[in-house]
DNA sequence: GTAATCACG
DNA sequence: ACGTACGTGATTACT
C-alpha cells in the first residue's frame, strides 16, 4: 500500500530547538532547530519509505482558533529570537530539497494536518503523521498513525500511535481524546479546561460517561462534590476548551498529490544549503565518489594492474625518506590470507595507489615492503591497531592513525569511519564502505565490483594523507600533541601486543564451573515456579514483573514506562520477607554467571587455549580503554562464587599471574588536582582513606569511627569523585536526601579545596564547553548547553568526574606503556597482557618474579608525579583468583 | 534494534 | 518541579 508522511513543520522545529544543543553556523546564524528537524525527518523517512511527503505550517495570520484564544487569554508566548530567525531556513531547505510545504491562511498546522490525514486515508493511503504536539492523537486510526518524536538523553526516540494505542495510553479512543483534553485542559496548547479538574480526574469521568456531552447530561451524578461544582460552574470553559481541542479534519484547501511525490532530495541546490549551515556529517547523503565541487582528485587515483607499475610504486615507498610521509591501508576483514585482497598507498594527494592482492602481490611480500619503511618514513593511516602486524617496529615516534587523533579531537562520537572524518576534517564527500558494499565482504568486492573497490581503497588512503595534517595541527593547538605522541600512539602499539598474547583459560574447569551451576539453576526454577503458580520465564522482567506486582501483588510496583521494574535494588528491599524474591535474586545470578561468563567465555577460546578479547582505545568519553569480545574487564569479582571464575584464567606452563592495581588512584588524583592541604595530609599519614574521612566528617576521634561512619565515608569518597548529588548518595545510602545533603556539606567543609575544584571544572565546562585531564585530554560537554534541567545536571556531574576518571585513565596508559617497554628492554619472556582499568596483569615467567614485581612497582608509581604518592597493592599467584 | 538487567572499575 | 550518581559491554527477551 501506498504510504504518505506529513509533518508538523513548526511543531517539530520546536522539539528541534528545545531538543538539540546550540549550533550556529560560520554566519553565527542558529541552526540547532534546522539540524534537528532534518534528523528527525531522515530517520522517519528512513524508517516509512512513503511515496508521499509534505510538511504543513502555521501562516502568521490571526485565525479563529487564535482569535478564541486570544479572547481567553491575551497573546500567544512569543518564539524565542534564536527559534524565530530559524522558521524561514527551514523552509528553504525543504523547497531546495523539493519537498512540498503546505499552509493555508486561517487554518492552523494542526487542522492542515487533520485534514490531509482524513483525505489520505479516504484515498487509501496508510498515513504517518509526525508531530511534536499529542493533540494529533484524536487524528489516530488504523491507517493513521501518529508519531512524536521526543529527544531523550540526547538522541531522538519516537512513540507511536494508532488508535488502539491511544486508547491503551490514555483509556479513551481518539475521538473520546478531544473530551478529555477539553476536560483536563492543556497548558502548552493553550486549552483551559476545567479548573480542578486534572488528568486523573478527567480520565476517570470520561471513563464513566464517555463523552463531554454525556457527562453534563448527567452532571448531577459526579461523585465528588468539588468536581461537579466546578464542572457547572464551568461549562462555557469546557465548551471553549472543546472548540479548542478540537482539530479540523475538513478544511477547505487544495492539494495536488503529485507535488508530494517523494523525489531525489539530493539537489544541487540542498547540497549549497547544507554547506552554508555547515551540516557537514549530512553532506555525505549526496551521491557517490569524492566530490567537494572544487576538484575531483579521484582522477588521480590509480588501480596498479601491471608488475612493472607495481615496482615503481614499492620503489616510491622505498626511495621515501624521513620527511615524507605515506599513508597506507590494508584492505582485508581479517588476518586470513584468503580475505586479503589488497594495499592502497598515497605518496601525496595526487599519488595515490591501489594494488590487488594475489599475482604480484601476495601478503608477505607486502609486510616486507611495509616493516621496510616503518620507524624509517612518516606513516599514517587509520586504526593501526590492526596493521602492526605488518609493520613489525615497535617505535610509534614517525606513525600518526588518524581514527586516533579523531577521537581525541571528540571522544563523544559513537563512529569514526573514514568517511565521517573526511567529512567532519576537510568538508569532503566520499563513498563510505556500507555505502558501497553494503554489508558485503572486500573478497566478494573485489570479485564483484573491482573497480568500486580500488577507488574505495584509494580514497581511503587519500583521506587518511589529507586528513593527518589537519588533525595534527588540530591535536596541535588543543594542546593534545604530546598526548597523541607520548601516551596514545605508543599505547596502540602495547594494545596490540596484549591482545595478540591473549591470556590462557582452562576450557574444562570453565565448563565445570558452568555445570557446576546448573543443579541449583534447577532447583531454584522449580521453586519459583511453584510459589508463583506459573511455569513463567524468569529471564523474562515483562512476566516477571507480571508475576510479582501483578498477580501476587507484591507492594512497590511500579517504575519504568514499560512496566514494573524488577532490577535488583527493588527486589533486595522485598528479599526479607518474600523468599521467592530472594530465589530470583539468587537465579538471576546464577544464570548470569552461566550464561555470559560460563557459556560466553568458552565461545572465545582459540586453539591456543587462550581468549584474544579486544582493547578499545577510540570508545570511551573519558580516555579509558574498554574491552570487547569478549569483555574482560567485568570478570565477576565481588562475590566469591562470581569471583571463582578467575580460578579458569591461568598462565602457561612455566608461568605464574603478577597482578597489580593501583590504590584508589582516583581519589589520589582528586587530591592532587584540587590541591586541597586536608585531603593531601590524610593521604601522607598513610592511614585508611575511608576511616581518615570519617573521623573528620563526623567528628570523630580516628580510633572510634564505627563500621558504618566508616562505610559512610567512604559513599561520600566515591560520590565526590562521580559528580555528587545528594539524590545519589541518598539512594546508595538508602538514608534521606536531606541527611545525604548534610554529609556532603560536611565532607566539603572538611575539604575546601575539593569543593572550590568542583566548582571550578564545572564553571570552566559551561564557559570552554569542555573539561581537561592533567595531560591535557578533553572531555566536551554540550549537555551544559542544554535547556533541560535533567541534562544540564548530568553535564555538570560529568565535568566533575571526567577531570579525575580521565587523569587515572592517562596515568595508567602511562604505567602500560613503561611497564611494556621495560619487559622489552630487558629482555625478559613476562608480558603484559590485561588492563582493568587501576589493575595490570604480567604473566610472569618463573625466573623474573622478582624483576617484574620491581618493573610494576617502579614503573606504576612513576607514571605521575602527585602532590601525594601513587600507592599499588601487588599479588603473585597461579591464577588469576589467587593473584588479586 | 532497543530495553532491562547486571558484571566490572 | 524537574529525576540523577561516573565510565563501560554482554545477554536475554521482545518488537
Amino acid at each position: 500500500m501506498e504510504k504518505i508522511v506529513l509533518i508538523d513543520g513548526h511543531s517539530i522545529l520546536n522539539r528541534a530547538f528545545y531538543g538539540v544543543p546550540d549550533l550556529s553556523n560560520a554566519e553565527g546564524l542558529h541552526t540547532n532547530a534546522v539540524y534537528g528537524f532534518l534528523n528527525i525527518m531522515f530517520k522517519i523517512l528512513e524508517e516509512e519509505s512513503p511515496q508521499y511527503l509534505a510538511v504543513a505550517f502555521d501562516v502568521h495570520a490571526p485565525t479563529f482558533r487564535h482569535e478564541l484564544y486570544a479572547q481567553y487569554k491575551g497573546t500567544r508566548k512569543p518564539m524565542p529570537e534564536e527559534l524565530r530567525e530559524q522558521v524561514p531556513v527551514i523552509r528553504e531547505v525543504l523547497q531546495a530539497m523539493g519537498i512540498k510545504t503546505v499552509e493555508k491562511a486561517g487554518l492552523e498546522a494542526d487542522d492542515i494536518l487533520g485534514t490531509l490525514a482524513k483525505r489520505s486515508e479516504k484515498e487509501g493511503l496508510e498515513v504517518t503523521l509526525v508531530s511534536g504536539d499529542r493533540d494529533l492523537l484524536q487524528i489516530a486510526t488504523e491507517r493513521i498513525k501518529i508519531r512524536i518524536p521526543k529527544t531523550k538523553g540526547g538522541r531522538t526516540e519516537v512513540e507511536d500511535y494508532y488508535a488502539a494505542d491511544v486508547e491503551a495510553k490514555y483509556k479513551v479512543n481518539p475521538i473520546q481524546f478531544i473530551d478529555l483534553k477539553a476536560l483536563m485542559g492543556d497548558t502548552a496548547d493553550n486549552i483551559p479546561g476545567v479548573p480542578k479538574v486534572g488528568e486523573k480526574t478527567a480520565t476517570e469521568l470520561m471513563l464513566q460517561f464517555g463523552s463531554l456531552d454525556n457527562l453534563y447530561a448527567h452532571v448531577d451524578e459526579v461523585g465528588r462534590k468539588s468536581v461537579r461544582e466546578s464542572l457547572i460552574a464551568n461549562k462555557e470553559l469546557a465548551d471553549l476548551s472543546k472548540v479548542l481541542a478540537t482539530i479540523e479534519v475538513n478544511g477547505d484547501f487544495d492539494f495536488d498529490y503529485q507535488d508530494a511525490k517523494v523525489g531525489d532530495f539530493y539537489t544541487e541546490e540542498a547540497y549549497k544549503q547544507f554547506q552554508r549551515l555547515g551540516f557537514k556529517n549530512m553532506l555525505g547523503r549526496f551521491g557517490n565518489g569524492i566530490t567537494d565541487r572544487k576538484e575531483d582528485y579521484s582522477d588521480c587515483f590509480k588501480e596498479v594492474a601491471d608488475f612493472a607499475l607495481a615496482e615503481e610504486v614499492f620503489g616510491k615507498l622505498a626511495g621515501a625518506g624521513a620527511e615524507d610521509t605515506v599513508a597506507f591501508d590494508v584492505i582485508e576483514d581479517s588476518g586470513k590470507e584468503e580475505d586479503f585482497v589488497g594495499l592502497a598507498l598515497a605518496f601525496g594527494e595526487k599519488e595515490v595507489y591501489f594494488i590487488k592482492a594475489g599475482g604480484f602481490l601476495t601478503k608477505g611480500y607486502m609486510a616486507g615492503k611495509l616493516a621496510e619503511a616503518a620507524g624509517r618514513v612518516c606513516l599514517v593511516t587509520f586504526d593501526i591497531k590492526k596493521k602492526y602486524g605488518y609493520l613489525k617496529t615497535a617505535d610509534t615516534g614517525k606513525m600518526f592513525d588518524i581514527l586516533i587523533a579523531a577521537y581525541l579531537f571528540n571522544p563523544l562520537k559513537s563512529d569514526y569511519a573514514p568517511e565521517d572524518i573526511a567529512n567532519e576534517y576537510l568538508g569532503l564527500m566520499v563513498p563510505g564502505r556500507a555505502q558501497l558494499f553494503g554489508k558485503g565482504s572486500f573478497r566478494n568486492a573485489a570479485e564483484e565490483k573491482g573497480e568500486e573497490l580500488a577507488r574505495y581503497a584509494c580514497s581511503l588512503v587519500y583521506v587518511e594523507w589529507t586528513a593527518a595534517p589537519v588533525l595534527r595541527e588540530k591535536l596541535a593547538q588543543g594542546g593534545m600533541q604530546r598526548l597523541m605522541e607520548e601516551i596514545e600512539m605508543p599505547l596502540s602499539r602495547v594494545l596490540y601486543d596484549m591482545e595478540q598474547e591473549g591470556v590462557m583459560v582452562k576450557p574444562d574447569e570453565l565448563k565445570a564451573y558452568g555445570e557446576a551451576l546448573n543443579g541449583r539453576i534447577a532447583e531454584l526454577e522449580e521453586s519459583i515456579h511453584k510459589k508463583a503458580d506459573s511455569d513463567f520465564n524468569i529471564n523474562s522482567p515483562k512476566q516477571l514483573g507480571e508475576i510479582l506486582f501483578g498477580k501476587m501483588q507484591l507492594p512497590g510496583g511500579k517504575k519504568t514506562k514499560t512496566g514494573y521494574s524488577t532490577a535488583a535494588d527493588v527486589l533486595e528491599k522485598l528479599a526479607p520477607d518474600y523468599p521467592i524474591v530472594a530465589e530470583i535474586l539468587e537465579y538471576r545470578g546464577l544464570a548470569k554467571l552461566k550464561s555470559t561468563y560460563a557459556e560466553g567465555l568458552a565461545a572465545y577460546i582459540g586453539e591456543d587455549c587462550r581468549i584474544h578479547s579486544n582493547f578499545n582505545q577510540t570508545i570511551t568519553a573519558t580516555g579509558r580503554i574498554s574491552s570487547t569480545e569478549p569483555n574482560l574487564q567485568n570478570i565477576p569479582m565481588r562475590m566469591e562464587l562470581g569471583r571463582l571464575i578467575r580460578k579458569v584464567f591461568v598462565p602457561k606452563e612455566g608461568f605464574v599471574f603478577t597482578d597489580a592495581d593501583y590504590s584508589q588512584i582516583e581519589l589520589r588524583v582528586l587530591a592532587h588536582m584540587s590541591g586541597d592541604e586536608q585531603l593531601i595530609e590524610a593521604y601522607r599519614m598513610d592511614e585508611d582513606i575511608h576511616r581518615i574521612t570519617a573521623s573528620k566528617v563526623f567528628h570523630t576521634p580516628f580510633e572510634e569511627v564505627t563500621d558504618l561512619q566508616r562505610r559512610n565515608a567512604k559513599a561520600v569518597n566515591f560520590g565526590i569523585v562521580y559528580g555528587i548529588s545528594s539524590f545519589g548518595l541518598s539512594q546508595d545510602l538508602s538514608i534521606s536526601k536531606k541527611e545525604a545533603a548534610e554529609y556532603i556539606e560536611q565532607y566539603f567543609a572538611t575539604y575546601p579545596g575539593v569543593k572550590a575544584f568542583l566548582d571550578k571544572q564545572v564553571e570552566k565546562a559551561k564557559k570552554e564547553g569542555y573539561v581537561l585531564t592533567m595531560f591535557g585530554r578533553r572531555r566536551p560537554i554540550p549537555e551544559l548547553g542544554s535547556s533541560n534541567f535533567m541534562q544540564r545536571s548530568f553535564g555538570e556531574r560529568v565535568a566533575m568526574n571526567s577531570p579525575i576518571q580521565g587523569t587515572a585513565a592517562d596515568i595508567i596508559k602511562i604505567a602500560m606503556i613503561r611497564v611494556w617497554k621495560r619487559l622489552r628492554e630487558e629482555g625478559l619472556k613476562s608480558r603484559l597482557i590485561l588492563q582493568v582499568h587501576d589493575e595490570l596483569l604480567i604473566e610472569t615467567a618463573g625466573d623474573e618474579v622478582e624483576a617484574v614485581a620491581r618493573i610494576l612497582e617502579t614503573e606504576m608509581k612513576a607514571a605521575a608525579d602527585l602532590a601525594v604518592s601513587l600507592e599499588i597493592d601487588m599479588h603473585v599467584g597461579r591464577n588469576w583468583y589467587e593473584a588479586k
